[in-house]
DNA sequence: CGATTCACACCTAGGTGACAATCT
DNA sequence: AGATTGTCACCTAGGTGTGAATCG
């Protein structure tokens, strides 16, 4: 399984402040902010520092070969094939597994802001029914929680850093708390979110700002996606992650495969 | 006590290439970079990114006003009324007290790497008489190791960044391994040292290195100076490390007051 | 004999799911 | 009844000095 192009996930289409100043702060900003499709368009010809028209469609020459390989890829397929859960909880939670990924195809030289954003993949709420292992759909979904997004903590760096090893966002966390101030990505429990990826050239031009929508390259991989939960539903999610996750280790029985 | 200026090691004078490059990787960098005067050298009037002759003895305008304050200030002088002592091992040993400062009079939008080396306060070798509890010349020195330098692993930063809190340094380690291949910073046991701190500009300019000796500020606290060994050898300074250190808890026996 | 090394018990710091209590 | 919260035992990961063993 690969990458899919993302379409839009129906948030606004914001410009991001923070890309070319100093390190980010995540919890300074808020919003997705973008929505266009993201791998598989086409790079801008000839598309350098130099000339380009605003609106043009292309991707900045920086980001337009950039790469993306999620890592534990098969870890991620069997959490998909029962139904991924994560647990949110107000104080936050790490994602497990963790959303990893190998890059290349990068500027070496040039710098760039790593992020990750969650996006809702339908409007609806959801129940698990215990009695047939499954979910329901249990009505609309809650109000969008406020469409934060996760910085790499490394951010910016070069190219060539990037690239030199996995890049892992073990810092993320999940929360449902709608009133976190700790920066951590907000969700809806018992709804279902798409993690994104965003590769972002930090365009050192003065006006770059006109160029953002050019300056990204966005990932989006299925097999991450998942529903938000205060407490595990499906049982076998559970020990899955008491199987596969490190910090579990104390829940288990015997001594099967470790991941 | 307060910041004394700092005019030479007997180090030979290198200029860094890492200073306008990607993250630099500790262990990429050997030799310590300058031995001129840091704290205490006049700027260069009117020097910004403009005009001024190589061999200016001034400091550019985005150093020049910068200042640090050493952090447990007197937790240090505690130590240093004692005789401190520094741990070193072959897998690397932290510092205790840590190296902290908190920083102000930096531009806070232009780009800054921080970053610490160790200078041998003479030429001798000493050895611990436990029956006067004293320390003893015990011959000179043994040829100084590779002067290798700690990049604070959050640089570069922003001003701004530096300057929003305190500046820890408790990734770095001491070692008494001349092989390692860890980045640590490589000390003789059984000498003395001087670590010193330094913050750097990141010149933008093409021929920044024409440029390097007036970029960095240096700072030097002799407070801070401290005997590398393998063991502790006066028993005083394993009691206030004990008492001092968190990770040493273990061996308190009473509650006295923690720092 | 002084200096160094190594395994170790004992901490700090923080990530797990279980489970009882509570909320709506 | 379903969803959420908070506490807890049990882990990972790694920073302490100790004290015996070893080195030179």
């Amino acid at each position: 399984m690969g990458i899919k192009p993302h379409c839009g996930g129906g948030q606004d289409t914001l410009i991001c402040h923070h890309l070319h100043g100093g390190r980010p702060t995540p919890f300074q900003s808020s919003a997705a902010f973008l929505g266009g499709p993201g791998e598989g368009s086409p790079c801008t010809p000839g598309l350098g520092w130099a000339g380009e028209g605003p609106g043009a469609s292309g991707k900045n020459r920086h980001v337009c070969h950039a790469m993306a390989r999620l890592e534990m890829g098969s870890l991620w397929e069997e959490f998909n094939r029962l139904g991924t859960e994560m647990i949110v909880t107000k104080a936050g939670r790490r994602m497990f597994p963790t959303f990893q990924v190998k890059l290349s195809g990068l500027d070496p030289l040039a710098d760039y802001v790593l992020l990750m954003d969650f996006i809702p993949l339908d409007d609806k709420r959801y129940r698990y029914a215990f009695h047939s292992s499954s979910w329901l759909v249990a009505g609309r979904a809650e109000p969008a929680a406020p469409g934060r997004v996760h910085f790499h903590p490394d951010s910016p760096a070069k190219g060539a850093q990037w690239m030199r090893q996995i890049v892992s966002f073990d810092k993320l966390k999940l929360t449902n708390n709608l009133l976190d101030d700790n920066g951590h990505i907000i969700l809806n429990s018992m709804h279902r979110y798409q993690p994104r990826f965003h590769v972002v050239f930090v365009d050192p031009r003065h006006d770059s700002e006109r160029f953002a929508h050019q300056n990204f390259k966005s990932f989006s991989f299925p097999e991450t996606q998942f529903m938000a939960v205060t407490a595990y539903q499906n049982h076998r999610i559970t020990q899955l992650k008491i199987a596969s996750n490190p910090f579990a280790k104390g829940f288990r029985d015997s001594d099967p495969e470790p991941w």
